[in-house]
DNA sequence: GACATGGGTGTTACTTTATAACACCCAGTC
DNA sequence: GACTGGGTGTTATAAAGTAACACCCATGTC
């Protein structure tokens, strides 16, 4: 993801779409859930629950537990607004609610960005290989570490 | 991984090849290293480093600390000797150390086997997604949730 | 309007996973 | 024998995640 981009945008974007989700879904996206969500949003960086507990606490005054932030992410990620990346223990927005998701990232070492992609190839080929081993597959994880086009570019 | 077969046999032949490899590039397999490479391979389910660390205590009569296996394993990882789950936050001996390694695993919900396999279609379509996204790869992991065979064929 | 219901949130305490800083030891080398 | 560097031990601490239980509040029902 470029650094140059209008990311008040993407911000204001995936939350209208949550709540068009929710509301289509009967998904009750509160107050609460809402902000973490925004949060979250608020880079294209998977952010760790605590830098949210952080952001929540210092931004919004109320020193909220972490319990009160997993239950917000379990949520987010359950309606697929926010995916996990596991190698790095951390959530990052959905680029794409509302669709199939096979969860795809390619993380960037050097920007810390997570850009999803929903490769076919990769899906089909991942799909193809558990299948020759009689593994019926339920949810495939590809987390892609390297270093994306801008930063590959710029000068170290 | 079927639960039917010799697993003495895969921790004698994961030593051997540790011996062999490290031999050949002059690192040092100490015995406290292949005693935890050995736990590691105690079966072919990933397994945290705290209970790595209970049974080094347990079997072994000595008190470790959480670092003596963190380092242990950080080197078995780096000799490519063992990998880690993102997912589970846990480790597996890997099935062909020495060759080349893409990481990819398919993971059984119910029996918790992670079955490590190194499919060409699928390193080939990661690597054509990112190619095509200017992404530079440097570390692919694939985690693949679901049902091995011998599972999905048990009466549950 | 009173009441029951259930999901969402708050609070406290705790577990699991991982790392930092620093001292010591031991093998190999000059 | 002293030097050197990697490996290990020790203590303390950080980061990530969960359990148990109480409370609140919107909703539906009578």
């Amino acid at each position: 993801m470029s650094a140059l981009h209008d990311h008040t945008h993407c911000i204001a974007d995936a939350l209208t779409r949550a709540d068009a989700l929710c509301a289509e879904r009967g998904a009750r996206l509160t107050a609460l859930r809402r902000r973490v969500l925004e949060l979250v949003w608020s880079s294209h960086r998977p952010r760790g629950a605590y830098a949210i507990l952080e952001d929540l606490s210092q931004q919004d005054g109320k020193a909220a537990a972490p319990l009160t932030v997993y239950r917000a992410l379990e949520f987010l990620v359950e309606q697929g607004l926010v995916h996990r990346i596991e190698s790095l223990n951390a959530y990052v927005g959905c680029a794409a609610p509302g669709d199939v998701h096979s969860g795809q990232f390619l993380v960037c070492e050097a920007c810390g960005d997570a850009a999803e992609i929903d490769d076919p190839g990769v899906g089909a080929a991942i799909d193809a290989a558990a299948a020759g081993r009689g593994f019926r597959v339920q949810r495939p994880t590809v987390e892609v570490r390297g270093l994306c086009k801008s930063c590959q570019e710029k000068p170290r």
